[in-house]
DNA sequence: GTCGACATTCTATTGCAATAGAATAATGGG
DNA sequence: CCCATTATTCTATTGCAATAGAATGTCGAC
């Protein structure tokens, strides 16, 4: 099932990845820090993650838990960003990166290195 | 120079994209017929790629072209994918990709296989 | 069982993307 | 020059993400 996280909500589950687990005080105290959040904005936007699915709250000490990984939303992300500019198709997304010409030689020449020796399974 | 198109803008830079140039006029009919856009919604999207440098408008006719590719865009849409999700490495985003297993074994090997095949100069 | 810390809810504001109706202007064919 | 078509502007609405103040609820320590 794939969870659409919003930029704010990103935030809470950044922090959930570093840590491993928070808090709901310790998630205000954070992104207090690092971006200025009121206390009531995180507790909004945890809110909205536990709705959706993508955090986990266990008894005792209200401890939040990221219920989605990482990799799952990048997946989830780099899926919709294929479907919505590059026809569906995955490789173009990656004949576009390494097309790229912001990118210097060497980042592509290692990128191209990196699909070369990853083992044919995944 | 990077130009952020919302989804709206997306829609039109697609069609001039595919026709290579358009006016206004056919713009909205393509629009209209496609995704249901009234004339005046299209004519508003157009002004905005128009202010924000992504279309440009030749006399005679208002014939109007796209001045960034889609290729262009496709680069700065991964960039900020990148940056948002992968903490700026490619590699991360190609490591993603190759690990999706939403994907079939068949499409990953394509992925592969294309990498290989891409000759060491861009 | 009271108090203070923490958690939660309620409600509101702001900003902006998306969409479009109505009015107005420009333009070219006749 | 006039008309019809097309182009443009003006203005408005809607919806929703982002943010947060204020009020209320809960719970453990003492």
């Amino acid at each position: 099932m794939e969870i659409k996280l919003f930029d704010s909500e990103l935030k809470v589950m950044e922090v959930l990845w570093d840590l491993g687990e928070a808090s709901a005080k310790t998630l205000a105290e954070v992104l207090a820090e690092t971006i200025g959040w009121s206390k009531t904005t995180t507790y909004t936007v945890i809110k909205k993650c536990l709705d959706k699915g993508a955090v986990l709250r266990e008894e005792p000490g209200f401890i939040c838990r990221a219920a989605v990984t990482r990799e799952q939303v990048r997946q989830w992300e780099t899926a919709e960003l294929v479907g919505k500019l590059f026809g569906g198709r995955e490789d173009r997304l990656i004949a576009s990166l390494l097309g790229d010409s912001r990118l210097t030689p060497e980042a592509i020449e290692k990128l191209r290195q990196m699909v070369r020796e990853m083992g044919s399974t995944v």
